[in-house]
DNA sequence: GCAAGTTTGTTGGCATAACCCACGATCGCC
DNA sequence: GGCGATCGTGGGTTATGCCAACAAACTTGC
């Protein structure tokens, strides 16, 4: 038993309810993901949109951001960002000249793999505590949780 | 088979990343609360802190931040909100007079109750896809995360 | 073929959350 | 009695997720 009754521990309302356990682990994951990314100068939202790139190929910005779950105007400096490390391209679509395509580069593919290892590795932080099996069902509930509230 | 392909399914190596899909998660769930609790002219962290002295009792807002996972300069805001509206008191600790004395009010106490039931129901929007004791088990999990990285 | 509505990129703004630092006052320790 | 630590408070930073507006370009209905 260790002692919890010292000055931090959380009340039992909360450790009970869904909503804080998951707000709560999300905090510390993002933390995580931040720190990790950042030790190669990346950061989260760069591994959404080349992803995104790399899976489905070249896209607008908007289809981009409805993917990846990004608000067309926050897109902007994302890939400006992006752009300007030469991860992915910037060009005019000649059959809408409303729409920029969005294109990954080698380079972009590259740093993808980076961010791969890189996040593989913070999972592994994060989900420490847990075995192999538990980690796979904590993604499937999860993952059911967020296709209800996305394609519902 | 649902049509993914639309225009809006996320790429599949964020689908299988815990860390995305508990930091998605956790972005519907914060909506689910803000909104809830917004009808009863409440904020989530108004139920971190009266839960947090009801099953603790009288504490001081150091101390209380410590138990919510509220930093020290973000309690002055939130303690002064709670207390304009009478669901605690902050009186200054006579046998510390560096200490404020929080306490939660007869008020504050009804007000806990009424969240808990907004709290309840909210759980049920967020879970809905999944059965009871896939609930259990989801927040289990959750709690082992949690707790290794609390009081690890 | 043209008027009305919609989509796209972009800028700018707002609210929240989770930090961090600095300060004066106070306490505990030795 | 002096020194380091703690407490409440104020200030500032950063990231995220929104929403509003706009001009340019497209699509639809007639």
């Amino acid at each position: 038993m260790v002692d919890e009754t010292a000055d931090s521990a959380a009340p039992a309302r909360l450790m009970t309810t869904p909503s804080w356990l998951i707000t709560q682990t999300a905090t510390h994951a993002h933390r995580f993901v931040s720190e990790g990314l950042a030790a190669v100068d990346a950061r989260a939202y760069h591994y959404r949109l080349l992803a995104a790139l790399e899976e489905f190929g070249p896209a607008s910005q908007a289809a981009l951001g409805r993917r990846c779950g990004v608000d067309r105007s926050d897109m902007v400096a994302m890939i400006n960002e992006l752009a300007d490390r030469k991860l992915l391209e910037r060009a005019p679509d000649p059959s809408d000249r409303r729409r920029n395509i969005i294109t990954i580069t080698p380079a972009g593919v590259r740093q993808l793999r980076r961010l791969d290892d890189v996040l593989a590795e913070v999972q592994d932080v994060l989900l420490a505590p847990l075995a192999a099996e538990e980690r796979d069902q904590l993604a499937g509930l999860l993952a059911r949780v967020l296709r209800h509230h996305q394609y519902g």
